[in-house]
DNA sequence: TAGACTAAGGCACTCAGTGCCATGCTACTA
DNA sequence: TAGTAGCATGGCACTGAGTGCCTTAGTCTA
């Protein structure tokens, strides 16, 4: 059992590194399982698709994040809760640094890879989506649908930034903390506007002359923005 | 040519009638195109893939909203076209809803199609935050990175809903008016912070004022050119 | 030692997707 | 009218992913 039980590591290593020398679309499966020293009908006893043996676990990692949010407390701010289950998904990152590094270089170069990873994506911010819902009372449910699923990407847009520009840079120190404050971040502009309903309307200024005070800096588009909001002459 | 030319319409009914009737995944290509009247090799001249025969022409509204970004004035606010882009894919659906509403049905049932369109509704998202980026002066870009990574997100987390939540009640009525209202209250909510700038606020734009003072009727071009014609600062 | 379970190998098959060449139709031109 | 360039299509053969089925070998247990 020594000798074979880690045929599945030893496919994703071969996976990755043939990825990296001759490119992923030019790998074939029987290379791989030859690399790894199995039969190629091994190989799929292990992964489903040939891009599976090149991501990382998110079969795994989705359960996890589940359990973890079935899980969790209902005194527990749903919103952090979310941004704790992100963290999850970070963890299987930074568990092995150099292998992300290595897998996100194979990654960046195939549009069929990434699309893959997206949709592994997409499956964690569903569920992050039926979480919030559930912890909704369901009179309330309807009237914070759209709330929760822009709670839900905005959460996982956050991951994916942190988790990206950290793989660019080389994975150089820990994730965690560029996480948290981010996700901190995007976590108190959020809330308010989840938690109940609208901001407030902008004031409005004066006659026939219009004075701008605007550092060099302002974008046009903000000027525009304000002059607009001026009410109209008589 | 009048027989032939809409062989790639021909295609498209078929591919979704026979999906409906059968299953997406039971379908070959050989029975669509036969169903069609064209050979199977005409197929994969119009498709790229089975599966882009199912779903809309991503690729070419993609297109129109690219060209639409970057035919925009830099007057009007970035998040407004952002929306402004999301309905021209809207459009797309609502301009043949029983079309429309036939694919859902298909996509609903088929994980493959599904993850399919997440990773075509991720190119748009992936246009936007490039526009937004770009709509910033480059002094700016870094601190504001993760702020359109989270606007993009949120407004095709909002289109995707509007429009999951039309196809699922069978397309009754019209769409644009749900998406208004859904995009206006979440850019509502966003904008104070998507302007707040980055964590750890430099709080120090100041030194460089520009003070324009103009008559109420001065038209907004005019007041770009007199900016953009002001000195650069040191 | 027998029997049960599990991981793996081997093989044949379907089907998506591609490359190559031939064919037929249209339009423009000498 | 013939020639020809261009384009959409057809036909064919080939690669490679993924699956079903049966066999083999190693391991665990009674």
């Amino acid at each position: 059992m020594s000798g074979r039980r880690d045929a599945r590591r030893e496919l994703m290593s071969a996976a990755i590194s043939l990825s990296l020398a001759h490119g992923f679309e030019a790998t074939t499966v029987d290379e791989i399982a030859a690399a790894a020293g199995v039969a190629r009908r091994t190989f799929f006893r292990h992964f489903r698709a040939k891009e599976d043996a090149v991501l990382p676990d998110h079969d795994a990692c989705l359960a996890r994040v589940r359990a973890f949010l079935d899980a969790a407390s209902p005194l527990d701010a749903p919103l952090q809760l979310i941004g704790r289950a992100a963290e999850l998904v970070l963890d299987m990152y930074a568990e092995d640094p150099e292998t992300a590094v290595r897998r996100y270089e194979v990654i960046r170069q195939v549009p069929a890879l990434r699309e893959w990873e997206i949709a592994a994506t997409s499956r964690y911010q569903r569920a992050f989506v039926t979480y919030l819902n559930a912890s909704r009372p369901a009179a309330d449910r309807d009237r914070f649908r759209l709330h929760h699923e822009v709670a839900a990407s905005a959460v996982a847009a956050t991951h994916n930034h942190v988790l990206r520009t950290w793989l660019r840079a080389g994975a150089p120190d820990d994730v965690r903390p560029r996480f948290a404050a981010a996700i901190a971040e995007v976590l108190t502009a959020l809330t308010p506007w989840l938690e109940s309903g609208s901001p407030a309307a902008p004031a409005t200024p004066p006659d026939d002359i219009m004075i701008i005070l605007a550092p060099r800096t302002t974008p046009l588009w903000k000027l525009a923005e304000h002059i607009n909001a001026a009410p109209p002459q008589p």
